[in-house]
DNA sequence: CTGTTAGCGCTTTCAC
DNA sequence: GTGAAAGCGCTAACAG
């Protein structure tokens, strides 16, 4: 039988294949390869030339199957944009330690019934632990308690107060934006922020109108809830603006929204951050530093998110009782052009 | 000892419990649930019942084990965005099943070092086939041809012509936006891109100058390169619109240049589309659908490619030896406000 | 120090 | 129809 050179039937070699042609039997060869102290070093030396000129790779499967560990963990996401998960992804393989521990991605766009799906299939395939990665905010219903795996939500927290769930701290957000525009010495501030029913704009304008309260001020205008589109930054702006002239600070509840901002103040003449200071929320690179002028915005710290759902999953794998409830981490503010001006 | 209720210290139900409690062997159990017809239907019944009751989960890794394949393949990336990964991995489950197959998702950041070890991972792991996702569309060192299972590389080709990949098709890209800027009646045409290094650049330039060629038209003005960035497109714009005022139609090398582009002619006054109609790359939903006007955009098929990626996959698995050498997928022009006005 | 043995959880002959 | 036994690749007791 003809067989081209790349042919994959070649069976990948095992443990029984290096020991057999290195002269050991199958445990010496192990405890060669693993570092056990209980062997010779030449043959030690031996075992690993061996193994090495076959390209012995140890099968995590067949280990796994031993260890009743697999050193694997299942994020099950909804977050077709990929802009939330990915760095939660890397803050979790970070975590982990890239390598030790690989991680299922499992996309159930939106669908329970994929969902569910796809949640079958981690636990078929033994994952040590769950991650769950909403696409907002908002909480959504728990996988339940039944699990014979950890579970961690991340980013959208669970329904279930006794499930583990990390968020970033929305509220303390629209607080920090609002300190730091007061810093910049404004204090006609006003906020246009998305869908009003997702609990990201409620937090973040509730964090907004506890930090004016705090300082004595009060937004100017009502805080304007639409939706999370560039297109209702432009409208709402302008609106604001003509109702308002004397605005000199907006808040603004994503950076999309803040784009659309921006574009108004220019096409009305004011200038940013002179006449009007422009905060956005995300941190969303792109939109951010490409914006004019560079837009400062309230960054969720989503790869320290990924790594503190990762840190959380191994406590609860090693067994430690993890703390339960709605963990709330702090978010940080990007200074940028369109708050204090570049010399 | 105490253990509280929702502890993991009880160990997965295995077949042999489920067999045991329903009063038949190992083997009648497994014929049971993965029906087998050789089992009375009775019996398969008290079975199937039986592991419901206990929830029984059948481990894929003892499966893995036996069948010598995992069901597995990894992804292995460099897009620290997501924003090719995310639809590759989307149209990858979508051609493999979600569930039957699932995807290790590892980012390695740019960096050799790390791509090597997560390649080491994956294939310690079992992985039945590697799907390799590059940020950009140059070609990237291959893998090489002497790993144990297949490997398919997306987006960005491999160097070495004889691996399989699959890649938009970038030059038809260029040729279509130009195609269809001629057919909005335009013939003073100018190109502004990115990163002259980047193939895609090069390609996509390519591509336009040719259809220019073919409709016996020329170029405005020299091809714009420089880079990726928003802030670029609004700096070629105003440089091409001051040399050349009479200007109908721009092609940009992608979204956010043509966003770029678009701000300039605002600023001049100029009316899109009606003096000049802007075609974009890349369909970057977010930046092309809150332009003013929307923007008509090359879409590269991004999850039809990881479909395709994961169908070569499939095929090497099998056995069917796959087409080696690049493929370029074709793409779809997407036309909005930028081009033709809305009525 | 080295080798033999017993599984991890499952599927699959092959007898009964 | 059903069950006993072998074995996937590996590690860990336990003997030598």
């Amino acid at each position: 039988m003809v067989r081209s050179p790349g042919s994959r039937s070649k069976r990948a070699v095992t443990l029984s294949d290096v020991a057999r042609i290195a002269g050991v039997s199958l445990s010496t060869a192990s405890k060669a390869l693993n570092g056990r102290d209980e062997v010779a070093p030449a043959t030690r030396q031996r075992v690993i030339e061996t193994a090495r000129e076959l390209s012995f790779t140890p099968s995590q499967v067949a280990r796994s199957l031993l260890a009743g560990r697999t050193g694997t963990v299942g994020l099950l996401t909804s977050d077709l944009e990929g802009r939330f998960v990915i760095p939660i992804l890397m803050g979790a393989e970070d975590a982990f330690g890239a390598g030790e521990v690989n991680v299922f991605l499992c996309d159930a766009r939106g669908d329970g019934i994929r969902e569910q799906y796809h949640l079958k299939a981690l636990l078929n395939r033994r994952v040590d632990g769950i991650i769950v990665v909403g696409r907002q905010t908002d909480a959504r219903p728990s996988l339940g308690h039944d699990l014979p795996v950890p579970v961690v939500y991340a980013y959208a927290p669970s329904e279930d107060p006794t499930d583990p769930s990390i968020t970033p701290d929305n509220e303390a957000g629209g607080r920090l934006a609002v300190e730091h525009l007061i810093s910049c010495g404004r204090s006609r501030i006003a906020h246009i922020t998305g869908d009003p029913s997702y609990a990201a704009a409620q937090d973040r304008a509730r964090g907004a109108l506890g930090a004016l309260a705090d300082a004595g001020l009060e937004l100017v205008g009502d805080v304007m809830f639409s939706d999370w589109s560039e297109r209702w930054g432009r409208d709402a702006a302008a609106m604001l603006m003509e109702r308002h002239p004397d605005i000199d600070g907006i808040v603004c509840g994503s950076d999309q929204i803040a784009r659309g901002a921006l574009d108004t103040l220019r096409d009305l003449g004011r200038s940013v951050p002179e006449d009007v200071a422009v905060v956005g929320f995300d941190n969303w690179e792109v939109l951010a530093t490409n914006a004019r002028p560079e837009l400062t915005s309230i960054d969720a710290n989503l790869q320290e998110l990924g790594r503190a759902a990762a840190l959380q999953i191994f406590d609860a794998i090693a067994g430690r009782e993890v703390g339960s409830g709605t963990r709330r981490l702090p978010v940080r503010l990007v200074i940028r052009g369109s708050t204090i001006a570049r010399r």
